[in-house]
RNA sequence: GCACCCGUAGCUCAAUUGGAUAGAGUGGUGGCCUUCGAAGCCAUAGGUUGCAGGUUCGAGCCCUGCCGGGUGCGCCA
């Protein structure tokens, strides 16, 4: 809010002195590029071509007739093409600082998203096979987006449309009755071994595969025994994922998955035939595309009657719009199946739907070269087991840290977490993710656990430093260029977290919440708190503190455990 | 073959969405722990932003064509 004051302060002063409109000049300020040059940047490009005029001309006579009066501002001067602005950093420190100490943890929330709802399907996988490192980006970046969109005001619903309907549970059974135990279908490793061992047979005894269609059938059709071990095998796959889902932090509303929709497609299909969009090709009941540039048609069903993955979307999206009457519906899906939201979305439009435009596919990169070289995938477990083992590895080099800690198994997962999530979500998420085990757990450099350090070692000031944060505390001491500039950047905060949210892209608040942490590990020696005059350590501490506040709320929207020791 | 995505320092990534001198980390080299946490900091080296055109005051970003990598392209999800 604060930063917001003053930039609406100076856009009003320039909006009047070039005689242009307020809010375009609003939104013109820019921040320079180096802090000394200022805290804004008014570029004179546009008004160039307006006033016939060369851009460093305009500057300098803008500047000569802005040069006092604005709330807030201490110097104005031109730089070739720009007028730069430099705050007074006591009235705009003591503005950013007292609504943070104010907020405290809550600071950054805002209310600009009441009354709204926002979907995220997330997650998602399917049943009776065990997390891969594979399915974590979608879990990742949909629990990010979850609670960026609530940080904001807005109402979120958590979906995961689970993989718990399909042919494959044909073959899953068949290898239960063939080669399994009773008890093997409340044990998640055993059910999987089991559908990997059907898969190998039926390479050798093809007639395995009707058997397998036989039995989806009958769960089609609604057969006692199939739908019996279905439900057990997919009872038993919701424990181990409610296991790790717990593990990883995240939640759920719903787990409205597939299986849901069984007896909700038909109506879609009518609808789509009602409105004379489909036509039959080779038997198949399709949707053809062409006129909204898709060449590919969409397939309702197939030619023997059944529905297919689409039928299913589309009427998972009706009944999602009928129950929560959603401002957005989110998909955190990977961008190999972009083809099928173009299709998804095209057909929601045809069939007359207006809100399909409030719909969108938050595709991100594949994950590679996440197989051991045996060629099996890295179960999630593993590389979770792995971080903290690692962690604790490398706490358990300096002797100092481990009195202060008294759960150590505790902080080295936290720290295993912390390091995981952010390699996936520091990067944009359409770029293609090399899954490495050495990058994916590093603890150096830019990573989880250096924002973690960051925010730790706040939180070991403040117990240690012998002084009392006061938030009305006199800011004057605070004129050493690495307090203007951690200032600066807390004043931001809501600014990146609009952003992020506008753009579903978490990795816009972790790239700021690096910068922020950099900012503090590079001031924090010249902005010693302990022994210090008591004017001047109260002053820090209460920045400090602030800073602390927002890496907190930072890293808990990302997913990551902030911890007060480690 | 067609469609979409990605090419930025040796490697992994940024760049305020078309703006000022393209920045971080990692790896290399050299420094900094008797002072609130060294999972840290400082310094240094490293670039024809894949190539060639175009658009304009201005292009890593937009347009066209190539080159390289990835993904998808009707009866799986």
């Amino acid at each position: 809010m604060s930063r917001a004051t003053f930039r609406a302060a100076i856009a009003d002063a320039v909006s009047r002195a070039a005689e242009i409109d307020r809010e375009e000049a609003a939104e013109q300020l820019v921040a320079p590029p180096r802090p000394e040059m200022g805290d804004f940047a008014f570029p004179c490009f546009l008004l160039s071509k307006k006033l016939k005029k060369v851009p460093p001309a305009i500057a300098a006579e803008l500047a000569g007739k802005l040069s006092i009066g604005i709330f807030g501002v201490e110097r104005v001067e031109a730089t070739g093409p720009y007028v730069n602005f430099r705050l007074n950093k006591l009235q705009f420190a003591g503005a950013v600082l007292r609504e943070a100490a104010v907020a405290g943890a809550e600071y950054g929330r805002s209310s600009e998203g009441a009354g709204k709802v926002v979907a995220i399907d997330y997650s998602s996988p399917n049943i009776a096979k065990p997390f891969h490192v594979g399915h974590l980006r979608s879990t990742i970046i949909g629990g990010a987006l979850y609670r960026l969109f609530e940080k904001l005001g807005y109402g979120c619903v958590g979906i995961n449309h689970l993989g718990d309907w399909g042919t494959q549970f044909g073959k899953q059974i068949v290898g239960v009755k063939h080669w399994g135990k009773p008890e093997d279908l409340s044990d998640l490793m055993a059910l999987n071994q089991l559908y990997v061992k059907y898969h190998k047979e039926e390479e050798t005894h093809p007639e395995l595969a009707n058997e397998a269609r036989e039995w989806f059938r009958k769960q089609e059709a609604g057969d006692r025994e199939a739908l019996d071990l279905w439900r057990a095998i997919r009872d038993t796959s919701l424990d181990y994922f409610k296991r790790i889902y717990s593990r990883l932090g995240v939640q759920f509303d719903t787990y409205t998955g597939e299986s849901f929709f069984n007896d909700k497609m038909e109506a879609v299909v009518d609808a789509a035939k009602a409105r004379g969009l489909t036509s039959i090709s080779d038997g198949a009941l399709v949707i053809d595309l062409e006129r909204v540039g898709i060449k590919t048609p969409a397939l309702l069903k197939k030619a023997d009657g059944a529905t297919l993955y689409l039928t299913r979307d589309l009427a998972a999206a009706e009944y999602r719009h009928a129950t929560y009457k959603f401002h957005k519906l989110l998909y955190v899906v990977g961008t190999g199946q972009s083809l099928h939201f173009q299709q998804l979305f095209e057909v929601l439009k045809l069939l007359g739907h207006e809100w399909a435009k409030d719909c969108a596919h938050v595709n991100f990169g594949l994950v590679k070269g996440m197989s051991t070289r045996k060629g099996e995938v890295i179960y999630l477990e593993e590389l979770l087991n792995e971080a903290r083992s690692r962690a604790l590895k490398a706490m358990r080099e300096t002797i100092e840290k481990r009195a202060e800690i008294d759960d150590e198994e505790a902080v080295a997962e936290a720290v295993g977490i912390g390091a995981i999530f952010f390699a996936d979500l520091s990067k944009q998420r359409i770029k293609d993710y090399d899954f490495d085990w050495k990058r994916a757990l590093s603890f150096e450099g830019d990573t989880g656990p250096y924002l973690m350090n960051a925010h730790a070692r706040i939180a070991g000031i403040i117990r240690k430093c012998g002084v009392e944060i006061d938030p009305r505390a006199d800011l004057a001491a605070l004129v050493e260029p690495e307090a203007h500039l951690l200032v600066s950047l807390v004043s931001r905060y809501q600014d990146v977290l609009r952003e992020a949210a506008k753009v579903h892209e978490p990795s816009i608040l972790a790239q700021y919440l690096l910068e922020l942490a950099h900012a503090l590990h590079s001031g924090y020696n010249v902005l010693r708190v302990k022994d210090e005059e008591p004017k001047v350590a109260k002053a820090r501490l209460l920045l400090l503190s602030v800073v602390k506040n927002v890496l907190a709320s930072g890293l808990g929207i990302l997913g990551i455990p902030a911890l007060e020791r480690m």
